[in-house]
DNA sequence: CCAAAATATGGAGACAGTTTCCGTTTGTCA
DNA sequence: TGACAAACGGAAACTGTCTCCATATTTTGG
């Protein structure tokens, strides 16, 4: 999926530069600057960036899809470096709070990708892969219950996402994982 | 709010006709019909669908806000009818119930709606509030702990509204209202 | 019941943002 | 270094949005 194209040097330069303006706009809280504006501001032609982002849409994809990745090696090294129960707990809770040092990011790729699409479909299964590893850890270990599925806790996180506008949101979002992490607690 | 401005016949005819064609396309799960298409679908001019909704946005508000109504009514039946934490988990169930019976309806205003307006912001309160008070009758009767706000309810309830276009969806919704009924379950 | 006033209608056309297309430029490979 | 392929840029065509106003409908008051 990383394979499979060698780019030539300057379509390679020109798709990380409008990458690079894309997440910098993004994260401004800039999401429907004209599109013919926003290769002009990377420096790029309209047909350049319609190339390798033919809509709106796939170019946020293509920022939320770095996001997940990362958000994914970030699940990896913690239930590597943790036990179960902690790793869980560590990666929720700093889920919230990546969220909130990149709020226009996050407002912005939540309006820009609201017409679901297959690649956001994907990415959304690999961050609930990277949960549901957690999730069995912890179950295995004991520590939390095992009738609820990784979904679930993912669509609490949807929600966090989805509602990050309001003005006391950090206090919720805290509320949303507490409310995650004590029910999932074996009782 | 529902007074103030006694509409001419003709022209409430008209709305009407415009809001239930515009509940059914979206529950239908068309929200990107063209515009002007979607005013002869209604039977009507596109001037006058402008006059009556000045953006989609604005159509998806109104039905939206009906939407909240009902709900909110619901939250007060139940409240009135039933001991307060049988009315929080019977109203946080019902959610996920009406939600599933209306499956178009409910991700076609999400994806509209993604981009906030103060109209929807509005009825988030609204509903808010009326979990709020659910939640504080709930939490004076002793059946829940009381340091979790209303509005860490409502995310998880926006992140079950938000991901509702995945195949397994209603376990997974039913998982969310596990998690939080017994996360908020005083230990 | 009718005329005048008030209100609403519809859709042609102006407009703005999107997208295509192709002649020119740049990079690659032998 | 030359020839070929890949990528570039942006003018122009296209597509959906929104405004405006001459016409039609409803309401009001005499």
């Amino acid at each position: 999926m990383t394979t499979a194209k060698p780019l030539r040097a300057d379509a390679r330069r020109n798709r990380d530069a409008l990458l690079t303006k894309a997440r910098e706009l993004f994260d401004g809280g800039c999401f429907n600057l004209r599109f013919d504006d926003f290769a002009k501001l990377a420096g790029v032609g309209i047909g350049t960036l319609y190339r390798h982002f033919p809509t709106r849409e796939a170019l946020a994809e293509a920022v939320y899809h770095e996001e997940i990745v990362a958000m994914c090696a970030r699940a990896q090294e913690l239930q590597a470096t943790l036990p179960a129960d902690e790793a869980l707990a560590a990666f929720l809770r700093g889920f919230v709070t990546h969220l909130d040092t990149h709020r226009g990011l996050a407002q912005t790729l939540s309006t820009l990708t609201a017409t679901r699409s297959e690649a956001l479909t994907e990415g959304g299964q690999a961050l609930g892969e990277a949960v549901a590893g957690l999730l069995n850890a912890a179950a295995e270990a004991g520590a939390i219950r095992n009738d609820v599925g990784a979904g679930a806790v993912m669509m609490a996180l949807h929600g966090i996402c989805a509602a990050y506008d309001q003005p006391e949101c950090l206090t919720d979002a805290d509320g949303v994982i507490t409310l995650v992490l004590d029910g999932l607690r074996r009782r």
